[in-house]
DNA sequence: CTTCTTGCCGAAACCGGTTTCGGAACTGAC
DNA sequence: GTCAGTTCCGAAACCGGTTTCGGCAAGAAG
C-alpha cells in the first residue's frame, strides 16, 4: 500500500495526495477530506524511511546508554524508557537505543548513529561537568537534550532534577529532628549531579545554622562498596555524625550495610537519607528514607523537548527542572538521647 | 557526503560505486579497492533509510517492552538491552524500542512499527502459552524470535532458559539437605515459563522420591504481595513445608518478608530458593539462593538469531536453550533438627 | 582474421515518498 | 468583455541509494 495506490484510488497524482496528507494550503478542503478518507480506508501509512530520504528526518530520538559496571541508572531504566517512548510516540516518533561501555565507545556509537541517520537527535543521560558527548554533538550540529546540567550550557537544552534542593531539604529534615552532626557521602565528582548535591548539602548546613565540618564530607563515591567504606570513615570521626546523607540510594545501601556491621540500627541509633527512590532501597528493612525521582516523567519531558529542539526551537527555551519528592521510609529518627525541645508559647 | 560524491572522486558512476561497496561480482578487484579506499578517506557512510527504500530493510531489530505494573523483567532490562545492542551492532544493526501497557496497546504498537517499517523484525519477551503477538506477526509475515517458548511453536524461532531444569535442580538441592516437604510458589499461568517451572518442580519431586502434595503447590502468583500471601498459606499447612521454591526472585522477596513476619529466619529455620538472579534478592540479608540468568547473553543470542531469521534462515533451525546457574546465597539450610545422615562406608 | 565469450562498467530505471513549478480554470474588478 | 489575481492540481524533479540491462573492449577459440 503506497502513496501511488492511494492516488490511483482517488484519481489524483501522488504529489497531490502527499500535499493533501501533509496539510499543504494549496489543496482544497474537499479534496483533502477525500484523500484522507481514502488513505484511512485503504490502511495507508507512509514508510518512515521513504519520507526521511527527502525530509532528512527519520522521526526517531536516540539514546545511548552508558553501561559500565556501576551504573546507578539501571534500576530506573524501565520507567525512563517508558517515559521516553510515550513522549515520542505521541508525536509519531520512535526510540533508537544503543549501548556503550567506555566513553570512546560512546562517541563512536553516536558517530555511527548520526552518519547512518538512525536518529535525528539524542537524549544524553548522566551528564558530566565536562562532557565529550556534548562537544561532539555540538560540533556536528546534531540536536540533543541533556538529562542533567553541565559546565558550559552554551547551546544546550536540558531537563534536570534539583538534587541540590533535595540535599538541602535533607539537612533541614535532619536538623529539625535535632541532628547537629550530619555526614555527607557524595557521588563521582565528574558528574554534574555530584557537584550540585554537595553544594546543596552545604547550603542546607548554612541555612540550618550548622557548622560545616570537612571531615564529615566524603565525596567521590561511585559504588555501594565505596559507600560502605565512607560510612566506616564517618563512624571513626570524633564525635561521629548521628545522621548521614547519601547522594544516591546505591551509596545508601552500602552505607546501611556498613552501619549494621558496626552495630548500628538505621532509623534508631543513626539516621540515613538517600536520593533516587531505587527499588533496592525500598526493599530494605526498614525502607530507606529517600527522595523519589519520577523517571517516567523525566523521560517524557526529555523526548518532548528533544523533538521540539529538532523542529527548531531554541535551546535556551528548552530548559526545565523538577523536584524530587521526599519519601519517608524508616531510617530517620532523632539522635540517640535527644530530647525534643517543643515550642512552648506559654 | 553521498555516494555520488564518492563516485565523482573516483571517476565512476554511483551505480558502480554501490556495486563495489556491496561486493558485487562484476566489479574488478582493483576498482573495488580504489572505491573502498576513497569511501573510507572521504568518510562516506550510506544512509540507512536511503538504502532501505530499495532493499526494504532498515537494519533494525524491534523490541516492545510490556510494562505493566508488576513486570518481573525490569531489574534485568539494562543487561538485556546491552546484549541485544551488542549482537545487533556487530552486524551494523540497531535497536528500536517501544513500550506498551496493555496487550491491545502492544498489538497496536507492533502494527505501527511494522507499517512505518521502523524495524525489520521483533524480539518477543515474556511469551505466553497463547500469545496474540505471535498470531499477529505470523499472520503478517513479519519475522520474530521468542524469548521463551509458546504453546504452538509452528514457524517460531526462540531462545529460552530451561527453567524447568532449574526447578528440578532446586528440589534436588533441597532434598539432599534433608527436606521432604518442599513448597512451590509459581508464577502467572498465562506465561509459558510458569507452566514449565511447575513441571520442573514436580519432576524434581518425582526423581527425589518425594510425594507430591498439591497443598504445597501455589501457582499463579504475579507480585511480591501474592508471594507473601502464598507463603502464609504454606506455613498454615500441617505439616508445614521446611523449604519453599519460588518461580521468580520477585516472589521470593515477598516470601521472605512474610516468613520473617511469621518469626522465621530464612537460611536457618526455613529454606528458600528463587530464580532469576535479581539484584533486589542479592541485596537481602542473607542473599537469596537463586538461579542466575545471563540476560546479556540471552539478548545477544536473540538479536543474532533474529537477524539470521530476517535474512531468511528457517525458524526451525533457530531454536536454542541455555541453563540458569545456581548461585548459593544464604537461604538454604537443612530442616530444623535434621541430623545429616552422612555416608558411612565403614 | 573472425566469432564467441567473458569481464567490467555506464546508463537508466527504480524504490516511495516530498517539493517545486507552471498552468488551467475560476473569480472579481473595471 | 478583458484582464489581473486566486485557487487548485498535474507534471516532473528530487532525495540517496540499489539493481537491471546493455554494450564496449579484451581475450579465447576456431
Amino acid at each position: 500500500m503506497t502513496i501511488s495506490d492511494v492516488a490511483k484510488a482517488v484519481s489524483l497524482t501522488k504529489g497531490t495526495v502527499s500535499r493533501a496528507l501533509n496539510n499543504y494550503p494549496d489543496i482544497s478542503a474537499s479534496t483533502r477530506q477525500r484523500v484522507m478518507a481514502a488513505a484511512r480506508d485503504l490502511g495507508y501509512t507512509p514508510l518512515a524511511h521513504a519520507q526521511a530520504i527527502r525530509t532528512g528526518r527519520v522521526r526517531a530520538v536516540g539514546l545511548v546508554l552508558h553501561l559500565d559496571q556501576h551504573d546507578a541508572q539501571k534500576p530506573f531504566l524501565a520507567d525512563f524508557l517508558k517515559g521516553i517512548t510515550q513522549g515520542a510516540s505521541a508525536e509519531g516518533w520512535t526510540l533508537t537505543v544503543a549501548t556503550a561501555e567506555t566513553e570512546a565507545e560512546a562517541t563512536e556509537t553516536y558517530r555511527r548513529l548520526v552518519e547512518e541517520r538512525k536518529a535525528d537527535g539524542f537524549i544524553l543521560p548522566r551528564t558530566k561537568l565536562e562532557d565529550t558527548r556534548i562537544a561532539f554533538l555540538r560540533d556536528r550540529g546534531v540536536p540533543f537534550v541533556l538529562y542533567g546540567r553541565t559546565g558550559d550550557p552554551e547551546g544546550c537544552a536540558w531537563f534536570d532534577l534539583l538534587g541540590e534542593t533535595a540535599m538541602e531539604e535533607a539537612v533541614t529534615i535532619l536538623a529539625a529532628q535535632g541532628h547537629t552532626r550530619i555526614g555527607y557521602i557524595g557521588g563521582d565528582g565528574a558528574f554534574t549531579y555530584a557537584a550540585l548535591r554537595l553544594q546543596g548539602y552545604r547550603a542546607g548546613l548554612a541555612s540550618a545554622g550548622l557548622r560545616h565540618d570537612p571531615a564529615l564530607e566524603i565525596p567521590g563515591c561511585a559504588t555501594a562498596q565505596a559507600g560502605a567504606a565512607a560510612a566506616q570513615d564517618l563512624l571513626a570521626c570524633d564525635p561521629a555524625p548521628t545522621a548521614i546523607i547519601c547522594a544516591t540510594d546505591l551509596l545508601a545501601t552500602g552505607v546501611i550495610r556498613a552501619l549494621r556491621a558496626a552495630g548500628h540500627r538505621p532509623g534508631e541509633t543513626i539516621s540515613v537519607i538517600g536520593y533516587d527512590g531505587a527499588p533496592e532501597a525500598a526493599a530494605l528493612e526498614p525502607p530507606l528514607s529517600t527522595f523519589v525521582v519520577d523517571q517516567q516523567r523525566a523521560g517524557t519531558r526529555l523526548s518532548q523537548m528533544l523533538i521540539a529542539r529538532i523542529r527548531g526551537e531554541a535551546p535556551e527555551l528548552l530548559r526545565e527542572t523538577a523536584r524530587a519528592t521526599y519519601r519517608e521510609g524508616g531510617t530517620v529518627a532523632p539522635p540517640p538521647g535527644y530530647q525534643s525541645e517543643r515550642e512552648d508559647p506559654s
